[in-house]
RNA sequence: UCCGCAGUAGCUCAAUGGCAGAGCAUCCGGCUGUUAACCGGAGGGUUGUAGGUUCGAGUCCUACCUGCGGAGCCA
């Protein structure tokens, strides 16, 4: 190949034509789309950074070069060269009038067609599929939600203090993990959540988050659940529910606004309705466990819910749906029953049967997005809680250490990076927002 | 794990129990402004697998496999 990519000073990036605009310029892409009307080729290229079409002339190029342009398939490789005008006629308002052009790879038979494919096709293509430009520009939304999340919680005053992926036991004992051996000599576990550590991290730095990848060995199969996902967990010592509430709305609404500010072209590619995503701003609703639930029973009674629900349980799927409608916000519903949260969470002083726990549904009906709490502090109670629960004690000596010396209030949540991205989207499928996502069914590509 | 739906050309789909088809993709040809371009032509099939009913099964029945949607559980 002649082509020495770096040493061409002329290259730019497609999104960086604005400010070419006359110039002669060197484009390095892939081939997106192909149209001909005789004697003229409109080749659209891509790089990665953005779309672009071609114009092609046959007089202003050599014949031999037209007619491997004309004959090029989806993909192939290409190095064109040419001057950049602005025309009301091109996608993306700029064109290409190309002069020069290389073919680094001529491709035959690509399978993604610009038609419609089922989701099984695309999925098997997960590789090539990440070329088209819904995903792109759901990726791109994910990359902002990412360092909108580490910006936010890192000038708030929050260290990144990253918490073991391989652990001996379980941090909630509810979920079911995925196993491995550890040399032969005993089991260890992928992590479901960073939880436990992040209250020792929190304890040494005060404000801790750990941010990594989480593994669920659920047999659940929607469209809110994979089985590695990746979730942002910030905790902070000598803090409440209300601490933890309070961080939570702003947290939310600067990661809208963020992708608001950075991500107009791809939500405008995805359809997304802005509006809904303008409103996610403090204060978000806050509603007592007990208050939803008769909102639950109200609806029954008016016929908006099939099934009524009992107090005591965590809500399905339509509870929450309804709830989140009811509201042009994230609602933050708090104070579950302990019964159906995690061992580790603070009761209620005023109610002993109540967890001080909350969980922010997302607007539009997106579900569950947040979920976290106040830790409970004292030794004995955990010591019981361990025994209920029937956890193994040895485990846990660590964690109990953590109240024998200075246990304090501390408080935290845990928040799905791509439930958030599916919701900021605006798309029906979490399997969308991870570049190679993993399910009940799905391990490859 | 449970409930529902679907498997037909590379892809997306059609075909009353009676000759397996279309669009896209591919290949050949045409077109100097195309926008998922268009126009003409060509090739392309073990109808998911196994069995059954029938003169005859893509179509009806049974089992299995695969996928999709939902439930439970969760972020």
């Amino acid at each position: 190949m002649s082509t020495q990519p770096t040493a061409d000073k002329s290259h730019v990036y497609i999104s960086e034509l604005a400010s070419h605009v006359g110039q002669e310029v060197t484009l390095r892409g892939w081939l997106y789309n192909l149209r001909s009307s005789g004697k003229l080729l409109f080749p659209q290229l891509r790089d990665g950074t953005g779309l672009v079409q071609c114009v092609v002339f046959k007089k202003n190029v050599p014949e031999e070069l037209f007619d491997a342009l004309k004959g090029l398939g989806q993909e192939s490789a290409l190095v064109v060269r040419g001057s950049v005008r602005a025309d009301e006629r091109a996608p993306g308002g700029f064109e290409i009038d190309v002069t020069q052009a290389e073919v680094v790879q001529s491709v035959e038979g690509y399978p993604i067609t610009p038609k419609e494919h089922g989701t099984e096709f695309l999925m098997d293509h997960r590789h090539l599929w990440l070329r088209s430009r819904r995903q792109h520009a759901i990726l791109k939304v994910r990359h902002t939600v990412v360092r909108a999340v580490r910006d936010f919680l890192d000038t708030d005053g929050f260290t990144l203090c990253d918490t073991p992926i391989l652990t001996p036991a379980a941090c909630e004992g509810t979920t079911t993990l995925f196993e491995l051996d550890y040399f032969g000599e005993e089991k260890a576990y992928l992590s479901q959540s960073g939880q436990l550590y992040n209250e020792a991290t929190a304890a040494a730095f005060g404000k801790v988050y750990c941010f990594g990848p989480t593994f669920r060995a659920e047999r659940s199969k929607t469209r809110r659940h994979l089985t590695e996902f990746w979730m942002v967990e910030p905790e902070m010592a000598y803090a409440t529910l209300d601490d933890v509430m309070n961080l939570a709305e702003r947290f939310l609404s600067a990661i809208a606004a963020r992708v608001l500010d950075e991500r107009q072209e791809e939500l405008k590619i995805l359809e997304r309705d802005t509006e809904k995503l303008e409103r996610i701003v403090p204060p978000f609703p806050r509603v007592h466990y007990d208050d939803a639930v008769k909102m639950l029973h109200d609806a029954h009674a008016k016929g908006e819910l099939e099934n009524r629900f009992e107090w005591g349980g965590d809500f399905g799927a339509p509870d929450e749906t309804y709830i989140s409608k009811q509201f042009d916000k994230p609602v933050m519903v708090h104070r579950y029953p302990a019964a159906v949260k995690a061992f580790y969470m603070a009761r209620d002083p005023e109610r002993d049967d109540l967890a001080l726990g909350v969980d922010v549904l997302a607007s539009e009906g997106y579900g569950e997005v947040i979920g976290g709490g106040e830790r409970a502090t004292s030794l004995e109670f955990l010591e019981e809680q361990l025994r209920i629960h029937e956890l193994p004690r040895e485990a846990f000596e660590w964690y109990l250490d953590l109240r024998r010396y200075g246990s304090v209030p501390h408080a935290g949540f845990g928040m799905g990076i791509e439930r958030c991205v599916t919701w900021m989207c605006g798309i029906e499928h979490v399997r969308e927002t991870i570049p190679f996502p993993r399910m009940l069914y799905r391990l490859r590509p």
